[in-house]
DNA sequence: TCAATAGTGTCTGTTAGACACTATGGC
DNA sequence: GCCATAGTGTCTAACAGACACTATTGA
């Protein structure tokens, strides 16, 4: 008996991955950005037609991160993303046909890796909206099916964190960019209006550092473009305190 | 076929949860309380004698928390508590045995329970203490085994979220409680420090209310208990902004 | 009385929001 | 020149750290 229980007498649960992956849409014609996450079709049998997440189970003895790379190379067309687990979904009536679990594993990816994911194969894949954790799926579908929805619930709060006080940290903008590009992408991860434009150049300015070249052909004045400076080291996922602490005031004799 | 693939010709992965019993010590002779983590030790065969985290494996179509609760009532001696999962251990190789893996759950409980639980069997339970994410076990064993030692620090990162900006949201005190008696918990979980004595107060001062009763039979001025005021709906994980929108200035003509 | 803790008041430095004002390119 | 956007300076409110001062109990 290798185990507490006699386990070689039960049968293991069949853990699958579910990936969320987001992009940030590029400008549209007033400047705004749009956060958005991959769906794709069922083609199989079951639930056939649905709008869902793509999704693999897993091999025996097959990682987690290793399910995610190869679901989303044949699933997704992604071949390589940044994968970060989130979640895990254990209902064991979550699925019908038997026991699973799903770990649901979010990966931020370039908007043109991911427009070229969906032109590849239009009909089973798709980029939709995702705002305030409200997907706008395809065929007016309420909702993903098997409790992914939480997945995304999460994965736009894992952003949201990250962007919360950090420039881009998941490069949807390249190298350099423009403040006003910059605010564009955090304003469709954070919402619109949570940053005014005085504290968003305030807060990110002292986190980048100018390159001396300036935007050009748009109309106004041409902004300076930035690159992200040396990051200092997070460690904690506590937030900082706002006030560093100053030095202790000399005691009157 | 029911599944994607063949599945029914792949074995399962069994899986098991582990859990972090966090609770905090009463005031020692200075007031000063401790964060504690409550270790077992194993008696079965494989790396019998090690202190590790009460753990179990799930029964077919069991939940985690199911699990969790079982799991709590056998091996920690623990008949309630507020469950969380927090982690998925999946390297195939975390335990040579076999294909297992594992979610690792975090359950704040008040001293008592535990200190019931633990001397109820002294020999295979333990209570040591957490600090900054170091542990100190019994016998100066290095480290938790399989893994778990990620399952503690996300449980002291989860701790420390709720512990930043709420008045001992897991009610490791009771009703009511002095200011001073607060913070020495919060103390305990954020680092000593990390709040002066002003900020504490007029940080959490606000989101408490008077009893009207005063704190008795200790040296000093008797100080004010307070209970917890009706907080408000948080909803995101993210950190609310500090200072709040003033009402817009009315412009010069 | 003294030691120890509770509670109040105040000063300073930092930051966020608001907004006015200047700068500069395309049309 | 006009307009739209970029960038700067300034005022105010809120808040954190520091610290002095008062209040009140037990020993």
């Amino acid at each position: 008996m290798a185990f507490d229980y006699d386990l070689d007498d039960f049968p293991g649960v069949h853990v699958a991955v579910d990936l969320a992956f987001l992009t940030v849409s590029p400008p549209d014609s007033s400047g705004g950005r749009q956060l958005l996450l991959m769906v794709v079709r069922r083609k199989d049998g079951f639930r056939q037609g649905e709008w869902t997440l793509p999704g693999r189970f897993l091999r025996p003895r097959e990682t987690v991160i290793d399910a995610a790379e190869v679901c989303g190379r044949e699933k997704a067309g992604i071949h390589k993303a940044p994968w970060r687990k989130l979640t895990i979904l254990d209902d064991p009536d979550r699925d019908p046909r038997g026991w699973t679990m799903s770990v649901g594993v979010v990966a931020p990816i370039p908007f043109d890796q991911a427009r070229k994911a969906i032109d590849e194969d239009s009909v089973d894949r798709a980029l939709v909206p995702v705002s305030d954790t409200r997907i706008m799926l395809p065929n007016g579908q309420p909702e993903l099916p098997f409790g992914l929805n939480e997945l995304v619930d999460k994965s736009v709060s894992y952003m949201r964190d990250r962007y919360y006080r950090l420039p881009d940290p998941k490069h949807f903008l390249g190298e350099t960019f423009t403040l006003s590009e910059l605010q564009s992408v955090h304003d469709a991860i954070l919402g619109e209006g949570f940053y005014s434009r005085d504290s968003f150049r305030r807060t990110f300015e002292r986190l980048l550092t100018p390159t001396g070249e300036f935007s050009s052909g748009t109309v106004g004045k041409p902004a300076a473009l930035f690159r992200r400076a040396r990051r200092s080291p997070s460690g904690s996922s506590m937030p900082r305190r706002i006030n560093r602490p100053s030095e202790p005031r000399i005691s009157k004799p």
